[in-house]
DNA sequence: CTTGACTCTATACCCAGGTACAGGACCCAA
DNA sequence: TTGGGTCCTGTACCTGGGTATAGAGTCAAG
């Protein structure tokens, strides 16, 4: 495929591709003779799970450390399962985030059927450390100056 | 509170939380005479929530409407109530994304535990479709010039 | 009543993740 | 053999989400 139909078969734009590739997080495709790239259908599955892994809220960076999990089976496979493990565990913290959300808004959606009003928020209780890790990142602070 | 304190206690820092002030995602607080600013402890719930959702792959545009949901009571019901549900459905489709890519990753380490290699990619695989969307954005799509 | 920590506005800059030309080569159906 | 559609590299630009700096005012402990 060339890289027209594999933007397209993607739902990106064809720089998008290039930028991709210039990234390193997708690897250099074979060239024609003419200097086209040659593409197998393969790269649009890996781009739709970039896609997908961005909405999730992951980096490129992340994104390139999770498609390098399937490649470097040659590569130490305790190393792989490491990071593997780690990923894992920092899935499961969004789900759960993402769970204590979601009955928020359920909260909020009923309370609504109910009376029309409500005297306390639910979206921001079920937040307060509704799951998730609660820990700072360390640097975000830094007093002015 | 004073706006240090709140950007201590919330880990980010203070030209931070003045610029979700100016995007309007945190409404105004009251001014001492001094022209300092008052916060109350809510703002740092409020500004955790965003850094929550943010993880999660929400933008600010999206979490300023899920704070304006808590708010808007005063606003028609139904509306709130509609708007509530599209994002409940949202997440939910993130959560199956979510589970997806943490089985696919689960899939992996048990193989590398077993015997070391597998032979196909579970990460790619589980995300074919893996209970997301599966749609296009609309638009994203452009024939180059 | 000073001095060091804090805050104010305004403006400029930074990084991630793209997106858009410009100028030139390739492809292929008519 | 040509012309409309693709593709190439290189470079410049854009948006979102901050961060940093300058220059000036505020606060409170000593």
């Amino acid at each position: 495929m060339r890289i027209g139909e594999v933007a397209v078969q993607a739902g990106v734009n064809i720089q998008t591709l290039r930028y991709y590739e210039r990234r390193g997080i997708l690897k250099e495709p074979k060239r024609r003779l003419s200097g086209f790239r040659e593409f197998t259908p393969e790269t649009v599955r890996v781009v739709r799970f970039i896609k997908r892994a961005q909405e999730l809220g992951f980096t490129l960076h992340e994104i390139e450390e999770l498609l390098r999990l399937r490649d470097d089976r040659r590569a130490t496979c305790a190393e792989v399962r490491a990071t593997a493990s780690d990923k894992i565990d920092d899935i499961a913290r969004k789900i759960q985030s993402l769970q204590a959300m979601k009955r928020a808004l359920g909260v909020l959606v009923r309370s609504c059927e109910r009376d029309g009003s409500t005297r306390r928020c639910p979206i921001l209780e079920a937040l307060d450390d509704g799951g998730s890790n609660g820990s700072r990142p360390p640097g975000a602070v830094q007093t002015e100056r």
